[in-house]
DNA sequence: CGGATTTTTGACCAATGTCAAGACCGGTGG
DNA sequence: CCACCGGTCTTGACATTGGTCAAAAATCCG
């Protein structure tokens, strides 16, 4: 599958969205079907490439945008993963969300037109910056882009809304990881062997969980057969046991 | 104040869109701000006129939409207050968001193409409401009307995700009485003497607590001296201290 | 006035967090 | 190659918040 080997170990499916040349755009990337799809206005698509600008190459742990800048641009990741998170007063982490190449990040601050969050590469990440007011600009001639925006906007909502619930550890655990192996299907990759960028406590911190909790679900799910763990590796054994008990979640 | 005498007691303020006339929009119109503000473009704001609909008198309980209906339009409140829920598979009832006049429901809708969730009356409501494709369409010809949008949509995503955060009970009622008095106070009503529309049962299931821990949190910030409760109506004494409890949420 | 609903209060319990210790890496340098 | 080091992860014991169940009180509304 063309796995390229890293710190010893193999490396997982890490999706990465294709480039495409000047009138092709990024075979993954965010507003790839719109694109394709209808009758590509080129110059418009011309426009779209003048406002969008590759940035390659954050380490793990570095920052793409910090709390309390002024917003002017979102991100599209490109490969990688990225996390927002922001710290309370006293200093709990919260974990917004997790992103995969083809995700867009940076939504959430349009409204308070500064980041709400900071956005942290988890391994190494390339993304897609897009102005803001260019690229609303352009959505007013191309409906197809405003329609996308519109939709992922919406589809944020929805998701933010999903983990308010006052779920089990057990559901919100169960969601997560079908979660994930669902977005990793969209891109092409098997739903039911995940790596997991992000480390325990990110996932508890995502999950409003603790990680020793994080860590003993895993363990249990485990033990019942449901999933196998190793490391950050994890490979999902009975996915309709596990989605059974992620419906309260997912099957609202 | 001119209040109402409604089942016996005084009511509460209880704002309401004007309607204006023709040409001006309602006051408290959720898109006012953008007519009344930049050179207004007489036709399109025909347009607007011609593709909004005023809904009037849901009485309490009734619903505007339904979960799994075909998402066509959006709604302003224009008097009263809306919630919005769903009822997960084993029945437990998760409330989304509550909307005071101004305010805009059906927003996470349009990404799945089909609402997600039932919007109820809580009291007596009128509401205005929008065809979305034809709201989009004028939005590429009223680049403020987008940006409204953008900003809405975009301010739903925060407040959700606040809401997801795992704070303590004390935190999350604190942070709902200071929420609900800031948006009274945006429409020119006083951010002290908030009346409740919903049940406790409601707020609990916005919160997700039980019903039971609402009561007692109200009742001990009462002892406390920070607020005084008298049924559904509730005045914030130590406004201060309320916001110092919900810091952590509020001043993230 | 009277039944229904909502709200309050109390007693008890369970899920999850907290604290602490140890295991398990992966990386580094001798 | 091996020993050590730092961080992450796991595991166990215990504490606490908030949920559940039940009943009484208050309120609503015909």
């Amino acid at each position: 599958m063309g796995h390229d080997v890293v710190h010893g170990r193999i490396a997982p499916p890490n999706p990465i969205a294709d480039d495409g040349d000047d009138y092709r755009f990024c075979s993954t990337c965010a507003f790839g079907a719109v694109c394709v799809g209808s009758g590509v206005d080129k110059i418009a698509l011309r426009d779209l490439h003048c406002l969008v600008e590759h940035v390659g190459n954050y380490r793990p742990g570095t920052t793409i945008f910090r709390t309390g800048e002024r917003f002017s641009a979102i991100y599209a990741v490109r490969s990688g993963t990225v996390k927002t998170r922001l710290v309370d007063i006293d200093g709990r982490e919260l974990v917004l969300g997790f992103y995969l190449p083809g995700e867009l990040v940076g939504l959430n601050a349009i409204h308070p037109e500064s980041y709400p969050c900071d956005a942290v590469a988890l391994d190494t990440v390339e993304v897609c910056r897009f102005s803001f007011p260019a690229l609303a600009t352009l959505a007013t001639r191309m409906p197809g882009i405003q329609q996308e925006l519109f939709r992922r906007l919406s589809k944020d909502i929805g998701n933010a809304a999903l983990l308010a619930g006052d779920y089990s550890a057990d559901e919100r655990l169960a969601a997560f990881l079908i979660g994930l192996g669902r977005r990793y299907a969209e891109r092409g990759f098997p739903a039911d062997t995940l790596h997991l960028a992000m480390s325990r406590g990110d996932i508890a911190n995502y999950l409003r969980l603790a990680a020793e909790t994080v860590s003993r679900v895993l363990r249990r799910f485990q033990d019942q057969g449901l999933i196998n763990v190793d490391g950050r590796d994890v490979a999902i054994a009975k996915p309709a046991a596990l989605f059974d008990l992620a419906r309260p979640i997912l099957q609202r």
